[in-house]
DNA sequence: ATGAGGGTTCCACTCACTGGAAGGTCAAGA
DNA sequence: TCTTGACCTTCCAGTGAGTGGAACCCTCAT
């Protein structure tokens, strides 16, 4: 398929795609038009980029990522080293969203009424963990 | 308390919030010397943003959402709506990080034997919801 | 009064895109 | 066959969110 289709299926602008593979994180087939071929892998891989970078994750985290999946000759132990980095970094995100996500609840319940007072939420702000 | 005191409490670099306090995002007193002064209140709002940030909110998010504390006018529905928005937000990055999760751990349960064969998991990738 | 360790501004750089110009390719219809 | 329009290409410039460094000011202990 060509960068059109795979922009659409992997939902990132192709301007995005070509930045991805001018860095190396995924590198298309080209036809003898020259034109960019995807297979249906590449947009695995983009799919999981745009959605790794949409959640906080650095492009070289992305990077790591994808070579774990790919590196088939890697030592297993070293893809559970960096798996098990990785998995900590989501279940602090994790963590870090549900905090964030319970004090905009109380946000509403507490601090919308309609003659809101002086909010007692910002004085939490920023330190809940 | 003056910036590298309010950067140790907000764990941000002074660079970036001297950013911050350019695009209008804090607005720290001065001291006639011309110091910044933070006051508990800026190092949560810079403590929220800096979380918000590495969860991938944008610095637009970001401002919303210290203008729902700060804003005491606001009418209530509106509080509602955009709280209501972010809240949503919230629970997409949630899930998303959670299926990522999913599949980094079966990437190392299923993947990471010591002869590692080809990897289903790639197949996978980008996938899941 | 001097030196270390803060602080200040300003300017240039990086990273990760994003927009636009200028032009090549291709399928469909007059 | 020609053209039109949607698609693709490269290249170059601009943006958003910082980040590094130079040059200089402030403060406090020795």
């Amino acid at each position: 398929m060509n960068i059109g289709t795979a922009a659409q299926k992997a939902n990132l602008p192709t301007k995005t795609i070509r930045y991805y593979e001018d860095i190396g994180l995924i590198k298309p087939q080209r036809d003898v038009n020259g034109y960019r071929v995807f297979r249906d892998q590449d947009v695995h891989k983009l799919n999981f980029v745009g959605r790794a970078r949409a959640l906080g994750f650095s492009i070289e985290d992305c990077r790591n990522l994808l070579a774990l999946w790919e590196d088939k000759g890697r030592a297993s132990a070293d893809v559970r080293a960096i798996a098990k980095a990785h998995l900590a970094q989501i279940d602090a995100k994790i963590a870090d969203l549900s905090g964030m996500r319970d004090t905009l609840g109380d946000l509403v319940r507490d601090c919308a009424g309609d003659a809101r007072p002086d909010c007692p939420i910002l004085s939490k702000l920023g330190t809940l963990g």
